[in-house]
DNA sequence: TCAAATAATTCAACCACTAAACAATTTCAG
DNA sequence: CTGAAATTGTTTAGTGGTTGAATTATTTGA
């Protein structure tokens, strides 16, 4: 069945459909697949295999390659590939002492990269995506040189985002109301991109699926200045209704506990916050612990990724939180939660932003084709 | 676009989301829309409206019915309605205190409905469940007198469900690894019916969903013996990853407090199940407002529904949750998490139950029209 | 009484997929 | 060295489902 919706499906979304799934054969299926091995992966036949794979040769997604090794007798296999010169995303990040934007193809791949390390909070935010858009312009130029069209920018900000790229509220950068958008839009060399703005920690989850491949499901904590999470169900991002999920920084670990920036008392970050953390670890993992078994308890995530500053003490705060663990998750002893440091390091946030980018063109080739027709 | 996906759409799968398009605007939409007013609706032409409208008709899923009231000239439409006398969910509930079985035709309407009120602690697990297949077979057997085809059965138990509708553990009725399925399928009458069993808090959610009809995003809390909670996103019930969702019961609200019968501390269950709810209001208010704080930051959900014990006493507890949602969610600010009591009762699990049922043979026709052809 | 309006059906055209036959290219047995 | 078997990829006729335009049906109102 398709998914229940409100619009009416025709003939061409059928192709449409197809045409995603061929993609997505090629980028996550085996080295190289023939045609007829789409065919068998996906149950279509392989005339339309060749049809749709044409299509997708002839708009610049797919590229033959040399084929996969001969088995047995019979006609050789063409190989498909994601093609390195067709669309690529543009990831931009902006962090407390940190500005950088990234090339990523279609293949996953990053192809340009640059940073500036400055601590932000002095400058105005207008100053701030003004370098960090300068940094985009030359990351997209450099690329384009390259052969890749840059198909749309994204951008990761510490904070809450609002509807059509409004940045609400970043404590740490001390931002209130920033249009974003606005902003990097004004930057001649982008003004032609579409541009989406998201929270840091969501796109570090991205980045985080596209490299680690296999969990569909998995909750990202990431310890900066504050902490956020992001949350990964069925290979998907779930965003919240108003796009503020995953404030796990603000869940309350100690109800009369220490007091937060925030109001509130007893917040995660305070005892499992950077500044927190080089305090008293055991006690951030107790904190953490805690916290995360909430998640659990609601969410049933079975699997927890460390990124940000948790990645490299991983080791020393994997027994604290493991504790709380099995301690408070009600289901711990019918299945087991799996904690693991994240794969990507500084660069996640940045390289999930460029990937939600050429994630809508893997979703939707039919309209990547179109508009490139 | 389609959901993204790993299976190949034919045009079988067009019919089969264009059937569920139109049913779905049929019952959703205004009362009684016309064949004409279907196709402004959907977006489709009135030719294919009219040729799905006569597969539904001829499967028995759509009748024709009186026009809405006219307005000007022209040619007078065909009302169309959801069939009362076509496929019916059985909605079965066993709880501490209750069993309950009913019928619900594809309008949502209760057409049957048989409970025993006793104590099913002593009882074994067999026994318990034989009393209620008893209960849903003479339900079946009412509305099938009635007309009614009962398309299949689904269980509601206050517990955690594991694959195969394996009750892993129901803590307040004593019951671990409890073949559900098995003992309703023993009883002949309902041999022939697929059965399904799931949480006894995410079918309330599903029948709260069903009645309250607006919010297409809510967390439903049942305030029992133990607490649970079921969570609706984008008018779908979320799961969980292994179905173990929405335990909030045992949620840590004071990470050094009460021992709870779970091994841990300070779980919210110990302050506001229904036994501490009989000692203190206020504070058993306060700690449902810090769990749905948490709740509230990490996944932005902007309703939340009190429903079993709670609803009853919903003005007491009100203030009481909203002073801690103020103080602890960071986007308390920004937006507002409206509170409001459930408008179904101790029924909630059990009409939930049943309307996973006919959600079933709504959502996909295209299967019940195969299914009688 | 007839024109205008609206509802629903019919029919030719189109689009995308399937199934089966065919063409191309290799392996391997004799 | 030759030819059968195997495998890939293309071609072609057929089918199912939607569209758009024409047609039929039924009512209102001038």
């Amino acid at each position: 069945m398709l998914s229940p919706s409100t619009t009416p499906v025709r003939q061409s979304s059928v192709r449409a459909h197809n045409l995603a799934l061929v993609l997505h054969t090629v980028a996550n299926g085996a080295n190289h697949p023939s045609r007829a091995a789409i065919a068998a992966a996906t149950g279509l036949t392989r005339a339309t295999v060749s049809a749709l794979v044409d299509d997708l040769v002839a708009g610049g997604l797919l590229v033959e390659v040399d084929p996969p090794p001969r088995t047995g007798a019979g006609r050789p296999a063409a190989g498909l590939a994601l093609t390195s010169t067709g669309p690529a995303g543009l990831g931009c990040e902006i962090n407390v002492d940190y500005l950088a934007a990234c090339v990523v193809d279609l293949t996953g791949a990053v192809r340009q990269r640059f940073a500036e390390h400055a601590d932000q909070r002095p400058a105005d935010p207008a100053h701030a995506l003004a370098a960090l858009g300068r940094l985009a312009a030359r990351a997209r130029l450099a690329a384009e040189a390259d052969g890749l069209i840059v198909a749309g920018a994204a951008l990761a900000v510490p904070g809450l985002v609002g509807d059509g790229g409004l940045v609400r509220v970043a404590p740490n950068l001390g931002w209130q109301d920033v249009d974003a958008v606005a902003a990097l839009r004004a930057v001649p060399e982008l003004a032609d991109l579409p541009i989406t703005v998201d929270n840091e920690a969501n796109l570090a989850a991205l980045g985080e699926l596209r490299v680690s491949g296999g969990d569909p499901a998995f909750l990202y904590v990431s310890g900066e200045v504050g902490i956020g999470a992001g949350l990964v169900i069925g290979g998907e991002l779930y965003r919240g209704v108003r796009g503020w999920s995953g404030e796990i920084g603000h869940v309350t670990v100690y109800p009369d506990g220490r007091e937060c920036r925030c109001g509130s008392r007893g917040c995660l970050e305070q005892y499992a916050g950077q500044e927190a953390l080089a305090d008293d670890v055991p006690r951030a993992a107790a904190a953490l612990g805690i916290a995360l078994s909430a998640v659990v308890n609601l969410l049933d995530v079975p699997v927890i990724v460390l990124g940000g500053a948790y990645a490299p003490i991983f080791a020393a705060l994997r027994d604290g939180i493991e504790t709380e663990l099995r301690r408070r998750v009600l289901t711990a002893g019918l299945a087991p939660v799996t904690l693991r440091p994240a794969a990507l390091g500084a660069d996640a946030a940045m390289r999930g932003a460029a990937d939600t980018i050429i994630r809508g063109v893997r979703e939707d080739p039919a309209a990547w084709l179109r508009a490139r027709a």
